[in-house]
DNA sequence: ACCTGAACACCGTTCAAGT
DNA sequence: ACCTGAACACCGTTCAAGT
């Protein structure tokens, strides 16, 4: 989107005394509370300085406009979605793929489904916003985190990492968000999630050379 | 999201003389162009009316608000993406199970990539809505037209046929979306669409036996 | 049966004034 | 260094008046 190219989606400051970090806080925290509530489209910026306890001016100070605040509230997430699967996947280096593969559809799955409302909620926030560099952020630690995994693996070797990487966690990722959009029963959801499961165990077994 | 749930997003009526179906046409022309070229954001109901040439008024007879405008929009496409998987899988009714993964994915890619810019200015516009019935609606056309290539295959049955399409169809859409949202090189897009279909067989083939 | 466009309520954003 | 909130421009939506 060319048009939102032009406004930065950066925070206007950091907070530099104890008191503004705490209006921070309250601040993404009324927010996120609303976005679950009433969605994007009805987050209004009155709304999210009465919810915080400060006025409407006192927002505009840390963010120029409303999109950068949701922008921000999404960076949050994806930096805590990044952290766990950095955990995971140096928990499994040196592990068979079988592992590797559960673990990781195990993390991105839970962190997608505990709280699913929030999730929901962010999803839709976040579509209309330029949000490729946050995306691009996201996906760089994801792909360092898993390819690095991957070279470790104690059974199997690859011919072209990069490219079998960047298909596990495309799928991954892509058929985690539309399970989620599929709002299945949680009979339905778990079969999925174990079929996904031995859907990559069997792609990574039939590209690998066995090795090591 | 409960909040929209109250206000219906079907259109406000059907047109019976010539002249309000050209008017429709110019309505919806005018709104993919828009979408297109600022996003939801930047779209008022006054530059759709300008552009299509009619006045604010005269869009409101046809949709009762704008989140409808814009749901009968992503409606329309969802109905042509639906038809041309129907085809395809028409098409490939007793062929191999390799054929049909192929097939599949080549569709629903081709699809959504031919006009990526219409695509993602239709993924970031639906984002908001509460489209939860649109997507059920095209979840269950694809599923049954997929579900019942898949029984047709010449090389092999499925003992849970329901949750191996199901998984099929989660993974190959959710994965082209996110392959979509990577913005890839060309020929990065093109290795990690072969891979998709390498592992789709590579999965189907494990889940059949062979038969028939 | 369909179209017009001024009018109204409300939202994003600013900025002069405060502590 | 941070906060306030009235004021302004603009957008979604309506409806009385037109053809």
């Amino acid at each position: 989107m060319a048009s939102t190219a032009a406004r930065s989606l950066n925070p206007r400051k950091t907070p530099r005394q104890a008191r503004s970090a705490f209006t921070l806080d309250a601040i993404f925290e009324a927010t996120i509370q609303l976005l679950v509530a009433d969605g994007m489209h009805r987050l209004t910026t009155t709304k999210v300085a009465e919810r915080a306890g400060v006025s409407v001016g006192t927002m505009y100070q840390y963010f120029p406009h409303k999109e950068a605040l949701v922008y921000a509230l999404n960076e949050r997430y994806l930096e805590a979605l990044a952290a766990r699967i950095e955990t995971t996947c140096q928990a499994c280096q040196g592990r068979p793929i079988a592992e590797m593969v559960e673990a990781l559809i195990d993390t991105y799955w839970r962190a997608k489904m505990e709280r699913a409302d929030v999730t929901r909620a962010l999803y839709r926030s976040v579509a209309e916003l330029d949000n490729q560099a946050m995306i691009d952020a996201f996906a760089s630690r994801a792909n360092a985190a898993t390819s690095a995994m991957l070279a470790s693996a104690s059974d199997a070797r690859f011919t072209d990492l990069r490219n079998v990487n960047l298909t596990l966690v495309t799928v991954v990722f892509g058929a985690v968000r539309n399970a989620f959009e599929r709002n299945l029963r949680p009979t339905e959801a778990r079969k999925l999630r174990r079929q996904l499961v031995v859907m990559c165990r069997a792609y990574l077994e039939s590209v690998a050379r066995p090795s090591a």
